[in-house]
DNA sequence: CTCCATGATTGGCC
DNA sequence: GGCCAATCATGGAG
């Protein structure tokens, strides 16, 4: 348990760090394996090789290292320190886990983090009793071996067992050994700490440690006064965000929400040290929307390979516009659940469902569509035909007849120029949404008082999105012109007395 | 803070 | 494997 590990403050005199931690007898016999005891006396015959220049070094900072005896106490630390290590490579040898860390490689989203909620804060250290100052911070750290190459110089250590060391850190981490880390970073001289504490390495260990120890102010302190790799942003970043969940959390006293979570991150965004700034896209641009939309206009089933096409032509994957299709798809349908569930609240004596449903065989496809998707078409036209009830409301003849003489002029123009000759064949396409609303009179505002309101009055029908003429779906219509209607403040019932049978269309 | 739009993900179904 | 419904995540508007 991490609750009986270290204390997280630490006195400049080594013997502090070593009381905590009671040292292994300072023979050669304590060494747990062969190659760490040639390890060791190797790296005592190099502390006695660099002895000269760590005195010269030492008179230079005579602030940390003033008398032999410190070095004495230096010296035992620095044993126990690679005792730790080797233990801790041992440890990790023996116990051969897969890495816990698995922060999700997708879209930075926060459903697979290895930090442990609030729920799980049994592997962590007692909160720190040092609430500044807990580490030596500085502003950004010196590239990983020229810190090494410095800490080792400065404590007469061989620059291989500075990098070993850096070497165990990112191997504990990545293990998510939190207890071991602790140990270990404490286990150090604090001169070596403060030496090696500017590498990335023992920052994100120390941030690591302050996390589970609760200590969110040091962690903070840490993130936002060290500049980070960016291969350590993401794991930072979830280390920052869940701090401050957490203390969100404390502060209401219960769980947090998507969307509370989301107010969190807005309110303590990653800081520039760990977050190169770039910001997620949320929507598709404007021409890539486009693109898509007249692609759905055609056929709302792309097949793969028309998937790829668009994908290369948008800049997107073609699972992008898989996401697309399948969203833009659902959410016709939804709004054309809507707006059933709206047409059963029609006042009595305004269905239309008698007239509406005297045609149930629906007329060729109008869609527009290329040369090169005459076969599409040519598909497509099947489905509905063999899908009356899907386009049962507006596949009256003379419905669409008599709605369409209450179209602008303007908009059949515009029609015609957008959908071609197969217009007039689309009854779909017959139907306005100005006519359909004139015939029901449940517009609560004609033009006329949207004008004189201020509210935007109904475009052009080619200026609806593509899922108006959605030719699989005719509720595609419904929906969208549900949606206009919610947008321009009226309130428009359909009446829908069809069913939705997309199950019966092959969308291949 | 709420609501909405929109891209992405998940689990079940065929 | 593709589709669907439900849901999550996120950004923007009011």
């Amino acid at each position: 348990m991490l609750s009986s590990g270290p204390d997280l403050s630490y006195s400049c005199s080594p013997t502090v760090i070593c009381e905590e931690h009671p040292p292994p007898p300072i023979t050669s016999q304590t060494p747990t394996s062969p190659s760490n005891n040639q390890k060791e006396i190797k790296d005592e015959k190099q502390n006695k090789d660099n002895e000269s220049n760590n005195n010269i070094i030492n008179s230079e900072n005579n602030l940390l290292i003033k008398s032999e005896e410190t070095q004495r106490a230096q010296a035992i630390c620095m044993q126990r320190m690679l005792f730790a290590m080797a233990c801790a490579q041992q440890q990790q040898q023996q116990m051969q886990r897969p890495s816990r860390s698995s922060i999700s490689p997708s879209n930075g989203c926060e459903k697979s983090t290895s930090i442990p909620t609030s729920n799980n804060r049994e592997q962590q250290l007692p909160p720190g009793t040092s609430s500044s100052g807990l580490f030596p911070s500085g502003p950004v750290f010196p590239p990983f071996p020229m810190a090494a190459a410095a800490a080792a110089a400065f404590c007469g250590i061989n620059s291989n067992t500075i990098e070993q060391i850096l070497k165990t850190f990112e191997q504990l981490e990545e293990a998510n050994e939190i207890e071991q880390l602790g140990r270990f970073l404490f286990s150090l001289p604090p001169p070596l700490q403060i030496k090696i504490g500017m590498t990335e390495p023992v920052l994100r260990a120390k941030a690591l440690i302050c996390y589970h120890s609760g200590n969110f102010k040091e962690l903070y302190n840490i993130l936002e006064n060290h500049k980070f790799s960016p291969n350590s942003h993401s794991k930072l970043q979830l280390l920052w965000q869940e701090a401050h969940y957490q203390e969100a959390e404390k502060i209401r006293g219960r769980g947090l929400g998507p969307v509370d979570k989301y107010r969190v991150r807005k309110k303590h965004p990653c800081p520039p040290t760990i977050w190169d700034g770039e910001q997620k896209t949320h929507c598709f641009k404007e021409k890539t929307r486009t693109i898509l939309r007249k692609y759905y206009l055609q056929d709302c089933y792309p097949n793969p390979a028309k998937k790829k096409i668009l994908a290369e032509e948008t800049g997107l994957s073609p699972t992008q516009v898989g996401n697309w299709f399948k969203n833009r798809r659902q959410r016709d349908r939804a709004a054309t659940h809507k707006h059933k569930m709206s047409a059963n609240m029609l006042p009595a004596g305004l269905s239309l469902s008698g007239k509406l449903s005297s045609r149930k065989k629906a007329t060729k496809s109008g869609c527009s569509f290329d040369d090169d998707e005459q076969n599409n078409l040519t598909k497509n036209s099947m489905d509905i035909d063999s899908n009356s009830e899907n386009s049962e409301i507006i596949s009256d003849e003379n419905c669409g007849d008599s709605l369409m003489s209450s179209l602008d002029e303007e908009n059949e123009l515009n029609e015609r120029e957008e959908e071609g000759d197969q217009k007039k064949e689309n009854p779909i396409k017959n139907v306005g949404f100005n006519g359909i609303a004139n015939l029901l009179g449940l517009i609560h505002q004609n033009k006329q008082e949207q004008q004189q309101q201020n509210i935007p009055v109904t475009p052009p029908l080619s200026s609806f999105p593509s899922k108006f003429f959605c030719q699989r779906n005719s509720f595609a219509s419904n929906a969208n012109i549900d949606a206009y209607a919610i947008s321009c403040n009226t309130t428009c019932f359909i009446p829908t007395k069809t069913t939705t049978n997309t199950t019966s269309i092959e969308p291949k």
